[in-house]
DNA sequence: TATTTTGCGCAACTTAGTTGCATTTAATAT
DNA sequence: ATATTAAATGCAACTAAGTTGCGCAAAATA
């Protein structure tokens, strides 16, 4: 059923105007796929290799699904980042839980960020991230 | 005016019962003369060339004041961590602000992080942290 | 002052991400 | 269908951040 991914993921990435490549269709197919956010790595293990993509390749794709706002990059602390298609969360003020055990961040769709007070004065906020840490279900 | 901070840094790793070291010593004053988070590097510069520190011993010693509970972490986009004594903040629910321009890191210590929403099922939450991203008001 | 345990420095390594440039390829114009 | 061309890809080499193992140095204690 990954094939109806694959038909999304070219149907978003003609709507950008922009080229529709192999890679572009692949990587956004798997991250549509994918529940969660995933790293590099991850990616690259789901391509396979057969349909491998070059590690520089992968960067600039990810930049691009990042810059054209169908995925986003889930800062987490180990170094890596991740990336997941934001079709399901709102652009701003979504949530992340991160596992201290398996490192596996989960974008919590319902959980609102929130701040309780102002932000000192001069300063503007464009974005609002909000990780949970913790123990996943898995590991808990 | 940095002595009294090194005072205050001797002091406070005395209370760990560990070793007080010349290299703690150092690097926690200059976290506690510091108000917002630094990174290894910035460290690094403030330390100077004649109280310079082994590149991996301070990573060590950044490692150690976290696991004492005398500085936190914090994750930003950089793949950079920063560093911060929590003598002031909360252990937990503490926000960061992130500046797209400069890239400085400030914690907000008056804002709370606050989610609306509960976990899924199964997840323990252990920490929350709050990063607000947008221009500081030096940038803006 | 000697002993022991802990922390430090060095060198070498890994992993994640970056840059420049030559080659290929998707879109288009012919 | 074919040529053109701008954009995307692949390669190689690099940087920056963080890690590991081990011998040596230095705090704490006896």
């Amino acid at each position: 059923m990954l094939t109806n991914f694959y038909e999304q993921a070219e149907e978003m990435i003609r709507h950008t105007g922009d080229r529709i490549t192999r890679g572009r269709v692949l990587v956004l197919g798997i991250l549509l796929a994918e529940k969660k956010a995933i790293s590099h790595h991850e990616i690259e293990e789901k391509l396979g290799d057969d349909s491998a993509i070059n590690r520089v390749t992968l960067y600039r794709i990810l930049e691009w699904l990042n810059k054209k706002d169908l995925a986003h990059k889930v800062i987490s602390g180990d170094r890596k980042w991740r990336f997941r298609t934001n079709i399901y969360t709102g652009l701003h003020q979504h949530a992340h839980f991160k596992c201290s055990i398996c490192a596996a961040v989960t974008c919590l769709s319902d959980v609102k960020a929130k701040y309780s007070s102002p932000l000192p004065p001069g300063y503007q906020s464009h974005e609002v991230e909000l990780t949970v840490k913790g123990l996943c279900a898995e590991c808990a």
